[in-house]
DNA sequence: AAGGAAAATGAAATTCATTTTCAAAATAAA
DNA sequence: TTTATTTTGAAAATGAATTTCATTTTCCTT
């Protein structure tokens, strides 16, 4: 039996956890663990409420807060990144990724793809800098129907009820 | 004395407003003229509480709440759109627009600069297409330093403050 | 192991931009 | 004018994100 890439690469990143904790001063906890292996397992563009209610099903007692807290303590040791799309949810994602990437979401199902384009992003420079701008990061979304949905969006989506629960209360 | 081209377009504007009112059963109020005049006098990318403050120095009594909402109806009616920047205010900016753009911010100034560049149009409906996507919008922000701002970023600029306190309660 | 300082937890409270409510005021049609 | 409908705006509500604080846990030092 071999170790699967992933598992592999999550092992690595909770011993990173463990290292970047122990030289801050910070200490490892039952809850940081359970929250950073279930986070790291995850596809990635989950909120924090999310991975709450994830947690929730097999694992009693983790509130929210702490989730919460866990993902923003990943986010600053470099372990996570936050994004924000149009549904204005906060979604963490791990890293370091691959690479720099991207996003095409779908509007109907909310499906999140990512894609990297070399060409874009050399472009994105080239633009950058004829305005003498230095650029630091940038963002490209692409909002559509996903190939599934293309031809046949009766369902309401879960992204469009965030949506238009965001839009009922923002 | 020739009217400029601008003010050309706002009165316009404000007529195609007015008919728009009238088609749908609603009304022209003092208000709403004060409101959309100086939004469309603007370069865009405005708060409605920044709006609010604008009109608060010229003309009294005019509450938050109708600027607002007057926004919100620009937007209904095709004259304005709403985007979130990383700072997660929703800003309005005058449509249509000449034509469709994207934006450099500067995380110093808070400077929000428009592009337009046909290849990327056309790169990002490329890759769209790649992945069988249909596009709906798409967004792209470029977030670094301005010319001004390159060299020397002592100061905290506004955009900085906005992301600082949106990060504070968010 | 035991003690103790520091950090973590989580339920509840707070924050704040946005959105809604509702009573009073304004508009426009008759 | 009269009247029906819409608008206004102060105040209240909303809800995701964040903080507070009393209690619990970790982990370093004896």
């Amino acid at each position: 039996m071999y170790k699967s890439v992933k598992s592999f690469k999550i092992s690595e990143k909770k011993e990173r956890l463990k290292n970047s904790l122990k030289e801050k001063g910070l200490k490892s906890t039952r809850q940081r663990d359970v929250i950073a292996t279930e986070f790291l397992r995850g596809t990635g563009h989950i909120t924090a409420e999310d991975l709450y209610k994830k947690i929730g099903r097999k694992h009693k007692g983790i509130g929210f807060t702490t989730v919460y807290r866990t993902l923003k303590l990943l986010t600053t040791l470099g372990l996570a990144t936050e994004r924000v799309f149009a549904d204005n949810l906060t979604r963490y994602e791990p890293l370091p990724a691959e690479d720099h990437h991207d996003h095409l979401i779908c509007i109907n199902c909310g499906t999140i793809t990512e894609f990297e384009n070399m060409k874009m992003e050399r472009l994105q420079e080239k633009i950058s800098n004829e305005f003498g701008f230095y650029t630091v990061i940038h963002k490209m979304e692409i909002y559509g129907y996903c190939k599934k949905c293309k031809y046949h969006s009766t369902e309401v989506s879960e992204y469009e009820l965030n949506k238009a629960k965001a839009k009922n209360k923002k």
